[in-house]
DNA sequence: TGTATCCTTTGACCTATGTCAAAAAGTAAA
DNA sequence: TTTACTTTTTGACATAGGTCAAAGGATACA
């Protein structure tokens, strides 16, 4: 899906303004491992992935990475609470594949924010998808066991499984490496 | 604190705006234990809290409650993504204390985003505030122990515990009453 | 001011999941 | 196709936190 088609999902903007916000976006060619954003800096750009997977991650004391949130074509990436408070980013932001991104500055699109009221209603009604999907995430985590937290996983990111090592999906489940194979020995979908 | 004062915190409204938006709220005097939304019930209102607690909470096939989240005074509450997507709520909203709150429906709201583009800012801030909160809870439960999750949660809702039950906070942290009445017992707080 | 009800603590025991270590299976590079 | 490296699986063992049951404390109301 393209940044346009996606724009035009939330809300029927004119053409005339859909073609200036777009205008304001820069297309990047990224390769696998390339790291968008490092703990500490401030995130200051907001991604929308063409095509290609990423993952947001923070690093534990002792080294350990716990991936927090996966990004895919058709979404909008960033590291959230740094992209909009302003403040150091707890995360990395990492692509996982050769990818192709459009990135736009936290200036310009407050910029399109002020200037057209669609936007900022586009503004808000992404914010409350998001929300509504971290909250999934939160209630899975918050009174599912690992097994449940797992089928949770593939239906808010279908087939990520063949895109990003069992590691990172372990991490972002809250649980080990070796507890997400154990469980995936036992492969039949869990029936109650 | 009340309501304009909330507002102003966002957005810098015009006083007439203001005036208009916040006509649009109603008082509400509550008793504590009322509930005011039910699960699988839409929620088709906001509601903002001048004075009390509440909590959403889920219930679990086998009949125990889950506590989600908790709202104070000088915020918002709702089933946030019944309210925003109009679906059905998975949670019940319920005070705990008895409370002054003033409500808005879905259909007022949606109005004054369409009326103000000052308003449908101040939407978008919410949300991306909200969503900031929820993502610190997340964390906490992704990556945390419950001691760590119970300091999470004294910094998220300070002295909450004076005013809502062991239980509840423990269901919100994920956790049983008996772990958090241990925790609580070698209660020197943790130092890393 | 006693009685019923609810909330919190404690103890004994159990289990899901973590930890550590090593083997096996993939993947890439030369 | 061999070598090196990364990812996944497996096994043995450890432990945080859950479950169940009962005893204390509070609180409310009659």
């Amino acid at each position: 899906m393209n940044l346009s088609d996606f724009l035009k999902q939330f809300v029927s903007f004119p053409p005339e303004e859909l073609e200036d916000i777009i205008s304001h976006f820069e297309k990047e060619i990224v390769q696998k491992n390339k790291t968008l954003v490092t703990q500490g800096q401030v995130c200051n750009k907001l991604y929308f992935i063409e095509e290609g997977v990423g993952r947001s991650y923070y690093l534990k004391e002792d080294g350990k990475e716990i991936t927090q949130w996966f990004f895919i074509e058709g979404k909008f990436m960033s590291s959230i609470e740094s992209f909009f408070q302003q403040v150091p980013s707890l995360y990395y932001l990492e692509m996982l594949e050769d990818s192709t991104i459009y990135s736009i500055t936290r200036e310009k699109l407050d910029a399109l924010f002020a200037k057209y009221h669609d936007m900022e209603k586009f503004g808000r009604l992404l914010s409350t998808e998001m929300l509504t999907r971290v909250v999934n995430k939160l209630n899975a985590l918050q009174f599912q066991t690992a097994r449940e937290r797992y089928d949770y996983m593939l239906t808010e990111f279908p087939n990520i499984s063949n895109r990003v090592s069992l590691g990172h999906i372990a991490s972002y489940l809250g649980m080990t490496q070796e507890t997400l194979s154990r469980i995936r020995r036992n492969d039949s979908p869990k029936r109650p």
